[in-house]
DNA sequence: CTTTGTGCAAATTCTTTGCACCAAA
DNA sequence: TTTGGTGCAAAGAATTTGCACAAAG
């Protein structure tokens, strides 16, 4: 299956050992890319996984993140939402339905803050929060 | 004092009744800009206020955010942040000494995303992270 | 009085930790 | 074996909730 070698490859590439229980995790970021929480993540791999802890999930996710082989998105007060796909782009949180939505906007350019030389900058994150078309008439 | 007058004026515009613990927090947060969480606050406060309590500093807030006055902060993944100045700019966490920062720059136009007219925004975070001047050594 | 704000204590929720067991090299 | 991964149960930390009391008009 094409994202089954996918996953491997971006967990060797970035040092981490493909176990099942990773490769099922970085399979379902990859494969359901609406920004689960790791509630989400651990009740949909449960009933083929029955032996899967949430501790795994957790484990999991900290040390993809930490490896940057997938993002942590703090858009929401409540939950860490994780989120696949590294390339950069902008996220918005529906504050009707939760929804959380990519954009694919240009993201600001960090030589804006060159004046700033006395930060050494290495993530940014951009967030819009608002309704989306479902809840806007609501 | 200045800022008193100050605080009360933005209470009152918002239509929030300006209790001596809800100005005390506002006035807090507008003399130390340094985006402190509810647990600074509450410690700030309650030497000199000993019958504040922490369910307080969390109702005020809470109003305080809902109301526009002040705007919360979601750049730790493990306290939110508060912040007295609702003026548009991003933020700069470091996350060697866990110091937030303010970065005046331009922010994102909205229009950019008016390609996204299924979306009503009205709320726009940007942030950084990384290592600030004295982190960058270490 | 009547409404609104405050604050204690308990409950909830999310996340981390300690430790024992399992698995792979 | 030895090292690293998994998972249970317990602990920890941040926030919310329920309810009684206090304050203000």
């Amino acid at each position: 299956m094409r994202t089954t070698s996918n996953v491997v490859n971006r967990l060797e590439e970035a040092g981490v050992k493909p176990s099942v229980q990773r490769m099922a995790i970085m399979k379902y970021l990859v494969d359901h890319p609406v920004h689960p929480t790791v509630d989400m993540i651990f009740h949909a791999l449960f009933p083929a996984m029955p032996t899967l802890s949430k501790t795994t999930v957790y484990n999991t996710l900290k040390l993809l993140s930490e490896e940057g082989v997938v993002h942590s998105i703090d858009i929401d007060e409540k939950n860490v939402r994780y989120d696949g796909d590294i390339s950069p782009h902008a996220h918005f949180k529906c504050k009707g339905c939760g929804a959380i939505i990519d954009l694919h906007i240009e993201m600001p350019d960090n030589k804006h803050i060159a004046n700033f030389s006395d930060l050494k900058i290495d993530e940014c994150q951009l967030y819009y929060k608002g309704y989306c078309k479902n809840c806007i008439t609501m």
